[in-house]
DNA sequence: CGTTGCAATGTAAGCGCTTACATGGTTTAA
DNA sequence: TTAAACCATGTAAGCGCTTACATTGCAACG
């Protein structure tokens, strides 16, 4: 107490007249020790102000109890939902999770793996598959588990998400199907991100079926703020002929689009069109409120914790799981003015 | 290699022909070794797919490099930002940032806390100083340093942060010149939230200064989300008499105060006035632009990474870095309709 | 009353790493 | 030529914990 170092397991056995044996288990196996020898150590632990140390711990016990997750931003709302209920999940299971983001580099990426997988991570939740095969390599080779969410492989491993490119492919349809011809396409950057790519393809394939040549539909690829939704819309509003419609690879791209379209004098939906992707709060707080594609956040989130806890566990397991998706039209949407 | 349990320490050091010893001086400190065995090495840790243990590390070396953060949640674009540029500068200085929430609970706080402490946080980032002393205590008598951001406590200790409750205050001010005579706010919960608390109570502050009777002030708390500001804003709006303006405690709780505002066909700020607090990206984007409080959080969170590398590292620091914020008007505030 | 069995506790061997110290080989200076 | 100095590497002792196994004490049984 007076010690200005930390105390450990020893010096608690000292103060509570008993074996670091008996601390140990009064701490991880209560009910193998008798109940006054347990208050006995409970009180010297309590006035020793004791936590254990995890890294000792870990070291002795072989196990952690800790799953990590790697995303690629914390910056924005985009994974924050699936996050929550994930550890949720988690901790209902008795799993702590660590949180480690990348910053969509596929080397900070895996050095973010090595470090997780340094503290002892029973498991892994990745985003998405676009990533180097040394990456899961590694994971396979230490014997980690690991599911990765947010879209749906079609290889090996387990994976619980969506199928980005049929949602995108859907919502392209029901923007035809109002009349437009002349889309454009604000996407995520699609390198290393299948989300984006996928959604970006869906399009692709609505486009094509409908007979809509390359032209009419401009891409213009923007990363995850606001304001490079904003600039991408700024450059597709100054082509010509005008795109009647602005398809976004997520609501964050889309509502930076919308301030730059008032911005611009557009009115939307008459002037111009533009739909979103994810469906996040935010897609219902702005004027008019956004048209999207709705994402399970939480239910995937769940989906994968219970996929990953049955891996670690070696409980057998689906490898795909697929949530549905499902169109949420709101204001930004309609026909195009001619 | 074929063997599907982790590799240690000891196969890197049979692989390379070396000693334990010399592969963990070329993991930590490389010039003390010959770049010849060097690269032996380098080559067996490259194939074995091997990543030191953190435990093993820690407990040997006594220190991890590591310090933790715990947020009151990650559900909101709030502490995003600050958070942010703390990892930033923090991993400038060769340290990994652990961040924990605690969902605005002190008992959960706590825990998480010792967790913190039990993976060997060098230090921790609190979030305002509204805690049982009981936690505090804890830290101090483990030795572990920490920072408390966000506020400036008055007592002992290190803070960064701002002076909420002037800031306010100063909104406040802004909004009476402009005549308004009814206000009313939505405060976040004020019960172990210091900001909250202080916010609301520099809006008092400023209302009693100008003569304003308390029953013109009606104050409602409400959680974090946008549906809390509005159902917030449904009560506020059905008193009569109704009040002109309304003061949020946040962005987040002002975004859903003009998303009712609008569902109730009120003009903003023609039939009611909204003030946010904090600037995050969200108040530039909703329609009318919020008038809010700007705090620099990117700004805040460096200087409290700085201060805790100093407090760990044992050079002097200042013990109270204040931050200053500024009024930044937009669209929501204007003279009351009468 | 001597066994046996069991429950509570102690003993001690590591878990994977770092590091003080020991060792041996090579260079340098006298 | 030899001692001193130095460098690269090895040896081995722990860091704080868990846990298999050993020990103890006591109740229950024949």
């Amino acid at each position: 107490m007076n010690d200005h170092s930390k105390p450990t397991l020893d010096d608690v056995a000292r103060a509570a007249g008993v074996s670091t044996a008996t601390v140990s288990r009064c701490l991880n196996s209560p009910d193998q020790v008798i109940a006054a020898t347990r208050l006995r150590v409970m009180q010297a632990v309590e006035t020793l102000g004791y936590t254990p140390d995890f890294g000792g711990r870990a070291l002795a016990s072989r196990r952690t109890n800790t799953v990590g997750a790697i995303i690629p931003t914390m910056d924005n709302a985009i994974f924050a939902r699936g996050l929550q209920s994930f550890q949720e999940t988690l901790s209902r299971f008795g799993k702590t999770l660590l949180v480690a983001s990348s910053n969509y580099d596929p080397a900070r990426e895996r050095e973010q793996m090595e470090a997780l997988a340094g503290r002892g991570a029973d498991g892994l939740l990745l985003i998405g598959s676009a990533r180097p095969d040394m990456s899961t390599d590694y994971l396979r080779r230490r014997g980690i588990p690991f599911v990765r969410a947010w879209n749906l492989g079609s290889g090996d491993g387990h994976f619980v998400g969506f199928d980005n490119r049929a949602a995108a492919a859907m919502l392209a349809e029901r923007v035809i199907a109002y009349g437009h011809r002349r889309l454009s396409m604000i996407a995520g950057v699609t390198q290393m991100n299948d989300r984006a790519a996928d959604r970006m393809a869906g399009v692709r394939d609505a486009a094509r079926a409908a007979g809509i040549a390359d032209a009419d539909l401009p891409v213009i690829e923007a990363a995850y703020t606001f304001e490079d939704g904003a600039r991408a819309m700024g450059e597709l509003m100054a082509r010509t002929p005008r795109p009647s419609v602005v398809m976004c690879g997520n609501d964050v791209l889309a509502v930076g689009a919308m301030q730059r379209a008032r911005e611009l004098g557009l009115a939307m939906p008459a002037d111009v069109s533009i739909t979103g992707f994810d469906d996040i709060d935010l897609a219902r707080v702005v004027t008019p409120e956004l048209t999207t594609v709705r994402v399970p956040h939480r239910r995937m989130g769940e989906a994968a914790a219970e996929m990953l806890i049955r891996l670690i566990t070696k409980q057998p397991v689906e490898t795909h799981v697929k949530i549905p998706t499902a169109i949420v039209e709101r204001g930004t949407l309609g026909p195009p003015r001619d």
